[in-house]
DNA sequence: TTGTAGGCGTTATCAC
DNA sequence: GTGATAACGCCTACAA
């Protein structure tokens, strides 16, 4: 029944005040300004008229558009529907809003999505696609607008992140099979152009150095990318090196797909010949024949520490570079077990 | 290295005339109104100063934003991502941006993000959340806002739509199992107040009655929600009436999934005594055992074809209201088989 | 503590 | 065909 706008000076006049007041009574920052009991008045008067600030009024005088954008590579993997939604309800709670862009991974593409939100005046990029060089990243920090990796890290803290312990993760997997009784296990290595294979590469190999175990070369296999098909390929490799080990730690759950797949090929069975653990806890993986035992990842609350960040970096661009780690979790299921015969 | 932004007025006195004059030269639509020659000038000089017109500015006065809202309930729904990627990379075609919202179905949730686009001058809703009653969609209306409505349908025709045929597909799966040689087929059907779970439904009855099987009371079982509990208790609850059924058309994949839990449960197992179809062909269900029979539906097309009906509707708001019904494709997989006994 | 006035960048509506 | 002016809704010096 409204049907009109409500505007600012609405509230002002049903609150019998001028609008600047009504202006300070409803920003938190300048209430102190005003006589508590007039503020009160204010705060009630939009309430009960449903009062909404006019963002793009508010950003015509600010230069904030209170948007963020959100730089992914492909919504469809399904890591990233739960850190976005992180990310959205976290901006929402601000009044922040999101816009999101999917780049394919694609430098053409990325760019036509950047200049898009860069265009409509976005207040900061959340980018969950770095690679270890971005030209995009450089032209976001010359012109000064915050930048938050998620799910990503550069070598460098030269920006904030919020990721998981990729390094922890793998260290957890490696301490269970070891727990079961594994000694001889071997890695399926994601790519290393990404801080998530990097990371738990170092962490298969910190696992098995602090239980004495030596990694010895044909045990990491690396995969060209995040895929089942990579991961059939690494391990049908490993496999033919001859076979000996009794456990495989995947770079995530796709390569762990493909790591049943080639044991079927084989004719092998899992756990009983080789134990899998996979990373990430995808979906429907405790569906599978068997189980996928995986590393678990906050991936909601790394998008919702993302998009703190965020916030801090909008609010105080200078403020200190953090970079957030979240830990990881294991899930034990059905695919790991003790290995068969004596190591 | 330039500093500070270039405004309309800069490009204005670049160019010798008055901001209005500049204004006029640079909407195509307005271009007519001003001499060719000085037009001309105009342009010259707004591309050299690299000039991009503020939204925020723009949009205050126009009340128009080249941005669409897409309200969705989870996009933890694995349907969701390949909706909102159509929308996204059909409006990114039109310089149009897609602002995301998750209500969650909750319907206060729903309106504040309902409200938080609007405040943003959004041009349109896309929506996937319809029920039979919205009041949401009653305001958009009254607000001359265009509404088109994703992956659901209501009664009347009132909004424009894509989305797939759902009927056709539960016959699909309907004739793919009588022509295995089932005759007695159960159905579990989705809530009836969405009109996937409806459609579905009429499907499956259309189906067995061109093949001029009995819909026997007992042979449908209403599910409250499209989980996989409910799939499993509305199995359990089928077979407790008497295993006379050899197959089942489960309303989604998830249901479809439950229904495995059933079998499992009662000892049974799939497909030998149970075929079971889903719907949706959601992503690794390929990977169950057995993998799933299912309805493939084009999510992707679905989100492409909204957005261009939504395109349509903002340049034409009173043009024509089409309901765009696209059809979906059995998928074969492991859990259909012919029914063991003679029927 | 509150009000006044002016402006953010753009476009619509008048005059000329 | 072009220019002047006012407004969109909000914020913020500055004055009272």
């Amino acid at each position: 029944m409204p049907g009109r706008r409500v505007t600012l000076r609405d509230v002002a006049r049903s609150a019998g005040v001028h609008s600047s007041t009504a202006s300070r009574a409803l920003n938190a920052e300048r209430r102190h300004l005003v006589n508590g009991e007039t503020a009160e008045r204010v705060l009630e008067a939009a309430r009960t008229l449903e009062f909404r600030p006019d963002p793009a009024a508010r950003s015509l005088k600010t230069r904030r558009s209170y948007t963020v954008g959100v730089l992914i590579p492909d919504l469809n993997n399904p890591l990233f529907p739960p850190i976005v939604r992180g990310i959205e309800d976290t901006l929402t709670t601000q009044g922040f809003v999101a816009l999101m862009g999917n780049t394919d991974n694609d430098e053409a593409r990325e760019r036509r999505v950047f200049e898009g939100m860069r265009s409509r005046h976005v207040d900061g990029f959340i980018v969950a696609t770095a690679r270890q060089h971005h030209p995009l990243l450089d032209q976001a920090v010359r012109e000064e607008l915050p930048v938050v990796l998620v799910n990503r890290i550069l070598d460098d803290d030269s920006f904030p992140s919020a990721s998981v312990d990729d390094s922890m993760g793998a260290q957890l997997a490696v301490a269970h099979l070891i727990q079961l009784g594994h000694r001889r296990i071997a890695h399926i290595a994601g790519p290393q152009d990404v801080s998530t294979g990097r990371g738990r590469l170092r962490g298969f190999e910190l696992g098995m150095a602090a239980a004495g175990l030596p990694v010895e070369r044909g045990l990491v296999t690396f995969a060209n990318g995040f895929t089942r098909a990579e991961g059939q390929r690494c391990l049908v490799e490993a496999l033919a090196r001859g076979r000996d080990f009794t456990a495989v730690v995947a770079g995530n759950d796709l390569l762990a797909l493909g790591c049943y797949a080639a044991l079927e090929e084989k004719g092998l069975s899992c756990p009983e010949d080789v134990s899998v653990v996979g990373f990430n806890d995808m979906p429907f993986i405790d569906q599978l024949r068997p189980p996928l035992t995986s590393i678990r990842i906050p991936h909601y609350e790394i998008g919702a520490e993302a998009a703190f960040l965020m916030l801090d970096r909008i609010s105080q661009p200078r403020g200190l570079v953090q970079a957030k780690l979240l830990p990881p979790e294991l899930v034990v299921r059905g695919s790991t077990a003790p290995p068969r015969g004596p190591a």
